[in-house]
This record gives structure tokens, C-alpha cells and sequence, in this order.
RNA sequence: UCCUCAGUAGCUCAAUGGCAGAGCAUCCGGCUGUUAACCGGAGGGUUGUAGGUUCGAGUCCUACCUGAGGAGCCA
């Protein structure tokens, strides 16, 4: 029996005969000669199979193969300049595993499909080679955000997913029924990991996260996968300095590993390689002076004014304006969440940053300086109208050695999105959960 | 919750208020270098649902259903 190899592996057996198993993808034929192309996970190849040159049986069983019939194929390597990947098989042998009717072909085509199509067979979507690239590129984003906190003397601590109430008291939970009390799935890690902060030091965590808003945007998605670093002893520089470090460091990596699949998606490599430290930091105040410019000059439609939070056509028209990701830093704190600490320098604003991706890809990382002090928690949490009760916990941070901390959190699915040119971050996770949609 | 758009063959889409069509997919035939192959032929329809206007509705009107894009909110 000749060597089983895998498609991307095969150019090591140049002249060699080897044993593949896989998927038929397509199958082009011309009179006596026919060209399966084959898929196996790891890439795609084109077969040759010509009829004068196997046995007749061989032809005759190929020729009558269906798309994502499944088979296990013997034949030579061989070097040819007009394959795209370099090789091509001289097909000598084929066993069907199992043969797709034709009677109900593989729905999804090589031709173009609807997105309500498409995401009606996810679970059949996955297997085109687009798809497949990106989930590709999705692991190794995950795969570098873990090696880079673990690196450098993190450890990962995972929070509850079941939360009693929520965590910022501003977006909508999924209620869940636990054993007659009312829970929410979590929307957040972050209070849990500044409790594990204060135990370990460096702390991240990696998990899913649920939203129940009613989203309808290529941003959105009402399941999603945070990584949320929280560091004991850091101010919002060295959050911001480590935000940085982490996506130059993510798309590095994707450019070392993942550069054939990100040309797979069509991806602008000199886009990415652009994104290298430093990535401008500008103020919240900067950042509205130039979205003052931006409707000075009729890019944005409405004028902004002072005081509130950054919209999506706001976030958008800033990322335009940078090459790299751009960090906006110190909001008004009114705008935002009731933990995050003042400004000492001017208290209304609050020591937080929003990290935005360029292209008009928009906020990918959120994050902030926590409030160290237990009266002023008290206060803001009251101010915010929450339920003292649900946050005695957290405050007993502030109340046994409380020290100056902070951290962000990362939403994989936005960084895959902006690293593969996405219009929409449906096609980042395996089986997205969007407002209309929990099927399959 | 609000705004906008869409729903016709398995898929992607055409069709001035006047005979419901094409490409792809499937099946049959042809082609020894095809690249979403190509060429010839065949089968395939309750035009999202319900009502209305009209001699006549895929097309116009109303309601509803389903989905998409966006706003708000967020990562």
C-alpha cells in the first residue's frame, strides 16, 4: 500500500505514488480524460485520470462520482506549473466511500449563493475552501492570543458562564431558569478575572459571551468569544501598551502561518504588514475635533457633540482615517461603565480606551483602569441604580488590599473579521448565532 | 423598538398590468489539458401567505410571515 499524505503535505512526494483520503470538490471532464479535484482539509488538488492510462473500471467509477462524494484515492505526484497549488495526481486507484446520490446533490454549488442559503447550510458551508481558510485563520488568531499571554507570565483563569446578574447592567441577558432562581449567561468575564487578579497577579481569560440585544449589524452577533486580559498593578498605559502588543503580535503571526489562506480569502497582505507598534493614541477629545472636521467637510452626516459616546458611523469615519488600528482613550465618563476609574486629572473623563480596527472595521478592543476605591464603587455603582447586594463580592476587592488594575477585552470574531477583509462577522465562527438565526 | 430593501425552478436571477424565462445544478450525448471548463439535448413552477383592485396580477393596493442591510447598544 502506498503512503497515506495529506494535500498539503504532497509536495514531499514528488514522483512518488501516495494515498489520499478526502472529498470530491468538482470534476471537469474532457471526452477521455477527466479532472477531479479533490479536498481533504488541508488543501485542494487537482487529479488527472486518463481513460487509456487505468483500468476501465477506475474511469468508469470516477467519471460517475458526485460532488462531496467521499473516497480514498491512490496516484503519482507530479509537479505541474498550471495547478494552483504547485502539483497535480495522476490518479491510478479510487475507493468510494460513499457516493452522494444525484437525486439530492450537495446544495451548495460552485456558483454564487444567498447569505439566507448559505447560513440555512452552515453545516454544509463549511466545507468550502473560503470557509474553511478562515476558520483556519480564526485558530491561529485564537491559538496566537493564548501563546502571547502565556508567554509573558499570564495564567488563564476561566469565569462562570451562569451569572446571577449582570455585570454591567447596561445590555440585555439571556435569562436562564437555575433550579427556580432567575440567571443570565454571561456577557462578560471581566469582574470575575479582577477577582482572580488580585490572587495570581496576571490573569486572562477565553470564553464565550452572550448578548441578547436586538443587533442587526455585520458587527453583531448574540454569541461571541472575548479574550479579556486583567493585570494587577497597571494604569491605562500599560493596558493600552498591552492591547497593542497583542494585535501586532496576532498579526504577525497570521502573516507567518496563515499567508496562503488569507490569499484564499483575498485578503490585502500589504494591509496587514502595515500593522506594526507604535498604533496612534488620540484622546477622546481629538477624536472629536476630527469627527467635527469630518462634518465640516459633509463626510459625516450628523454633528457630534461632546458628551457622548462614539456612534458606527462615528467609530467608522475614525478608523478610516488611520492605516493602523487607533486607540481613543479617556471618554467621558458618563458614557461609560460605572467601573472604570476617573481621570485624576480631570475627573469627568474616565481612564478607559477603545482600540479601533482600520479599513472601517471599528472597535475591536474595549478596555479600562478600574476603580480602586471602595467608597467611590459604592457610589458609582448606586448612581447606576444597580443592586448593592449582587456586587458585595466585587466591592470586597476594594476592601482587602485594593491596588490600581485593569484590563481589556478582545472580541475574536471583529479581530478575525478586519485580518480576513470580511463584510460580516457571520463567516468567523463555525455556526454564528445572530438575532434571526439558531439553526443549524 | 425604529428606518430601508427583498421574497419567482434545488441555487443565482429575468419577465412595460397581457403565453413564467435564462444560467448553474441534475439526467442523456460530444470533446485528451480542463480551471466557477465548454458545446448540444431533456426533465424541473401553488411566483412567501391571506385578502383586494382589474376583462386580466409575478407586476398595483392592504395586512401578515420570513430574511437582509442599517440605527440605537456593544466586542
Amino acid at each position: 500500500m502506498y503512503p497515506l499524505t495529506t494535500i498539503s503535505e504532497i509536495g514531499r512526494h514528488e514522483s512518488k505514488d501516495v494515498r489520499l483520503e478526502g472529498w470530491l470538490y468538482n470534476l471537469r471532464e474532457s471526452g477521455k480524460l477527466l479532472f477531479p479535484i479533490f479536498r481533504d482539509g488541508s488543501g485542494v488538488i487537482q487529479g488527472v485520470v486518463a481513460k487509456n492510462a487505468v483500468r476501465p473500471e477506475v474511469f468508469e467509477t470516477i467519471k460517475n462520482l458526485t460532488q462531496e462524494s467521499s473516497v480514498k484515492i491512490e496516484g503519482r505526484v507530479r509537479a505541474d506549473k498550471r495547478a494552483p497549488g504547485g502539483y497535480e495526481l495522476d490518479v491510478s486507484g479510487v475507493e468510494v466511500l460513499h457516493r452522494v446520490a444525484e437525486s439530492d446533490p450537495f446544495p451548495i454549488s460552485l456558483k454564487e449563493h444567498g447569505v439566507d442559503f448559505l447560513m440555512e447550510h452552515r453545516h454544509l458551508w463549511v466545507r468550502s475552501p473560503r470557509q474553511a481558510a478562515i476558520l483556519r485563520v480564526r485558530a491561529q488568531i485564537i491559538k496566537a492570543a493564548r501563546d502571547f499571554f502565556d508567554e509573558r507570565g499570564f495564567t488563564l483563569t476561566d469565569p462562570p458562564i451562569l451569572t446571577p446578574a449582570a455585570c454591567e447592567g447596561t445590555t440585555t441577558l439571556f435569562p436562564v431558569d437555575y433550579f427556580d432562581e432567575q440567571a443570565y449567561l454571561t456577557q462578560s468575564g471581566q469582574l470575575y478575572i479582577e477577582a482572580t487578579a488580585m490572587s495570581l497577579g496576571k490573569v486572562y481569560s477565553f470564553g464565550p459571551t452572550f448578548r441578547a440585544e436586538k443587533s442587526k449589524t455585520r458587527r453583531h452577533l448574540t454569541e461571541f468569544w472575548m479574550v479579556e486580559p486583567e493585570l494587577a498593578f497597571a494604569t491605562l498605559d500599560d493596558i493600552m501598551n498591552l492591547a497593542e502588543g497583542l494585535i501586532a503580535f496576532i498579526v504577525a503571526r497570521c502573516l507567518e502561518h496563515r499567508r496562503a489562506d488569507l490569499t484564499t480569502i483575498g485578503r490585502d497582505l500589504s494591509a496587514l504588514e502595515q500593522i506594526t507598534p507604535p498604533f496612534p493614541r488620540i484622546t477622546y477629545d481629538q477624536a472629536v475635533k476630527m469627527l467635527e472636521d469630518g462634518h465640516a467637510r459633509g463626510v459625516l452626516e450628523t454633528k457630534f457633540v461632546w458628551g457622548g459616546d462614539l456612534g458606527s458611523p462615528d467609530e467608522t469615519y475614525l478608523s478610516t482615517q488611520f492605516t493602523k488600528p487607533v486607540m481613543i482613550h479617556r471618554y467621558p465618563a458618563q458614557v461609560k461603565a460605572f467601573y472604570m476609574e476617573p481621570d485624576p486629572v480631570r475627573s469627568e473623563l474616565a481612564l478607559c480606551v477603545d482600540m479601533l480596527a482600520p479599513e472601517g472595521y471599528g472597535e475591536i478592543i474595549g478596555g479600562s483602569q478600574r476603580v480602586a476605591s471602595y467608597e467611590l464603587l459604592q457610589q458609582r455603582i448606586k448612581e447606576h441604580g444597580l443592586p448593592e447586594e449582587a456586587f458585595k463580592w466585587y466591592l470586597d476587592l476594594r476592601k482587602y488590599g485594593s491596588v490600581p488594575h485593569g484590563g481589556f477585552g478582545m472580541g475574536i470574531e471583529r479581530v478575525v473579521g478586519w485580518i480576513c477583509g470580511l463584510e460580516h462577522v457571520r463567516e468567523t465562527i463555525p455556526f454564528p448565532r445572530t438575532l434571526h438565526r439558531l439553526y443549524p
